[in-house]
DNA sequence: CAAATAGAATGAATCGATTCATTCCGTGTC
DNA sequence: GACACGGAATGAATCGATTCATTCTATTTG
């Protein structure tokens, strides 16, 4: 991100301002215990069962001993403790698991997920990975910690342990084309977005179009069988079949870019070269917005602009639309992405079983960072 | 976010593609149920205490016993439950709070935390508020969830709260300049960062110079006495505060605009008047990266530039260096703050009992977004 | 060779909730 | 007045791990 390898800290690092404090009585121990659904019952001179009754609203309280337990959890401020009612019942947690954190397009999803939780008694957890490698893991994490449902970004699991784990607990894929009897998916349309950019860019004239795409199968020597076998059915796999298909209908050789990674800088650095080169493509489809933008960093620091370089990304992130960066993108509704992840996730908690599949249709926002090329 | 109101997935929303999958078998319960410590023991033939041995990898097992478990293991797919674990023992998980997610700056500070937890046995939760208000709740939420240690970005929780609940939980709290005897905190240096904006501002020769601020108690209605009283300790108002001291001491009168929340929108709205009037400022001091990302759009499409309007942030968030947003701002070292977190939280969770404060040296960046007025 | 000892393995109690079968109690019915 | 009934409240079992006091088993020591 910013700065740091490992040792950063010494050169520059922060430095301790004051230290006071000091831990004294040695009796805290009792009365730091918070309180229990025990306490409770025994100030209210109820039964464990019937203070857990009132809690969860369940039937057979009288209105009296309704009241009486509730003064008496607002007084002792009691809060059932979560791991221990999820021995038995559920957690009201959802988890979700993002990748980069600070890929924008993700947090747009997530920001989604959180509104649409708000008011429920549910609580979203995020399980950040840093890269999708690590999806199986994390999901695997939240299912360990009993979430009762598990949203997750992640490309890199095989259908078939993913079916393994929906079967206990729901599951939401986000970004999966594929098909499952276990699991949801939510999806863009990713060949309908393509298919967009790519008549778009050809329409305005340009021809040496380069595909700028993520890094794929970046460890392949992780001995794991849960990776998706190379169907083509991940988001990145169809915009770049597009993009092939494009260029072979109009009879142009493919010119596919790989990145480092997924970050801007990544992009920035594997665009540098091209743009120096001397056949230097005229636009440039990136994989996703955030390489787009490292993209438009590059192109920006070598004084181009889009009549020299055009630039067009997907996702169509907030910054996006910002009048200084002004990226032709693909809107894919990210926001209702997240919220029909949560939605799904609750309906299958509520007993659905049938699985579905949604495609969320997409847009093109055509801004300035696509332009005719100067020479045709 | 980027779009929605409570109803919009009517309109143009998704649409179901296909809906296969028919739920069989009624035996499954048994076959799904995973499997548990003492399905291991049965079938490694020892005892439950003896598995509980192996995977904490405790004292006192035989390397046979050892290998015969390790490979029921790995062949029954188990892992221990959390919720079960969480009981007597600890959780393994460190939660972390954050407003706004889509803050990038808030992205980086996780970014660290994630980086530095990697090849730990620690998992790391991240417990998304909207805003600040949320941030009690939240934490609460992460207490009882049981997690060995809570983050939080959180100004608006009061210290005496704060420090109930880190008796029980170690608490580390990013930006704030608070003294706690129970919980360390870790900040930028707030005072120096504001100084260096300020001083280059008016070096450049700016006076008609706005504050932009974030929202401050935009829910004073709720009720809650959790809240930090107004000590002016919380980072915006220390960067206001020297904002002020320096405007006084040019005898020039505070100019300070409140934006109607922390997100760039927000700032683009209360900005774009500003530009209108006719007595319009020449800077603008931001509270943060996102509001002077913010203060550029509107600038910008106004079709002005840092020679009309000047803007500096604080935060140094990534897309503040890219060329063409180019944005003057403050270093606080977020990744690193991340990283101090959960140092700090390990630490603690190791024994540690003193409360440590930390200070983040800043470093200004000086970038295009701020040039020498057209008019002094 | 008996006694001491250290290391391995086990058994049973425990954590804090939920759940459901059971008991309790006040009304209404015949 | 005996009995059935139904809503309230309780008791005890349960979830899946950890923990520690105890037992078992070799090995060493005098």
């Amino acid at each position: 991100m910013t700065a740091s390898g490992p040792e950063e800290t010494d050169t520059g690092g922060p430095h301790a301002v004051g230290a006071p404090a000091v831990d004294s009585d040695g009796s805290r121990r009792v009365s730091l215990r918070s309180a229990t659904i025990q306490d409770v019952a025994d100030a209210a001179g109820v039964s464990r069962a019937a203070v857990s009754k009132v809690i969860r609203k369940a039937y057979g309280v009288s209105p009296q001993m309704r009241e009486r337990v509730e003064a008496v959890i607002a007084e002792l401020d009691y809060h059932p403790r979560v791991a221990a009612r999820a021995m038995r019942g559920s957690t009201f947690t959802l988890g979700l698991v993002i990748p980069q954190i600070g890929n924008d397009f993700h947090s747009v999803i997530a920001a989604g997920a959180i509104d649409s939780l708000a008011g429920t008694p549910y609580q979203l957890m995020i399980a950040p990975i840093r890269d999708a490698q690590e999806g199986d893991v994390a999901m695997r994490s939240l299912a360990d910690r009993q979430v009762d449902g598990i949203g997750a970004i992640a490309p890199l699991v095989s259908t078939d342990w993913l079916d393994s784990l929906a079967r206990r607990t729901p599951v939401v894929m986000v970004g999966r084309h594929d098909v499952s009897a276990h699991y949801d998916t939510v999806a863009g349309d990713d060949a309908a977005g393509s298919e967009d950019v790519m008549e778009h860019l050809i329409e305005l004239g340009h021809r040496r179009i380069v595909f700028l795409d993520t890094d794929r199968e970046r460890h392949p020597g992780r001995m794991h069988k849960t990776y998706i076998s190379p169907t083509g059915r991940d988001p990145h796999a169809i915009r770049r079949r597009v993009y092939q298909e494009h260029m072979g209908a109009l009879g142009l050789p493919p010119w596919i870019v790989q990145a480092a990674g997924p970050m801007e800088h990544h992009a920035a650095e594997a665009v540098l070269p091209l743009l120096r080169s001397e056949t230097r493509p005229s636009a440039i489809f990136a994989g996703h917005d955030t390489l787009a933008v490292g993209a438009l960093r590059a192109i920006a620091s070598e004084r181009l602009n889009a009549r020299d370089v055009s630039v067009a990304g997907f996702d169509d992130i907030p910054i996006a639309s910002h009048p200084l960066i002004s990226l032709t993108s693909v809107d894919q509704q990210g926001y209702a992405i997240g919220r029909e992840v949560v939605r799904l996730l609750l309906e299958r908690i509520d007993g659905r079983t049938e699985s579905v599949r949604l495609q969320m249709p997409t847009t093109l926002r055509v801004r300035r960072s696509t332009a005719r090329p100067r020479q045709a």
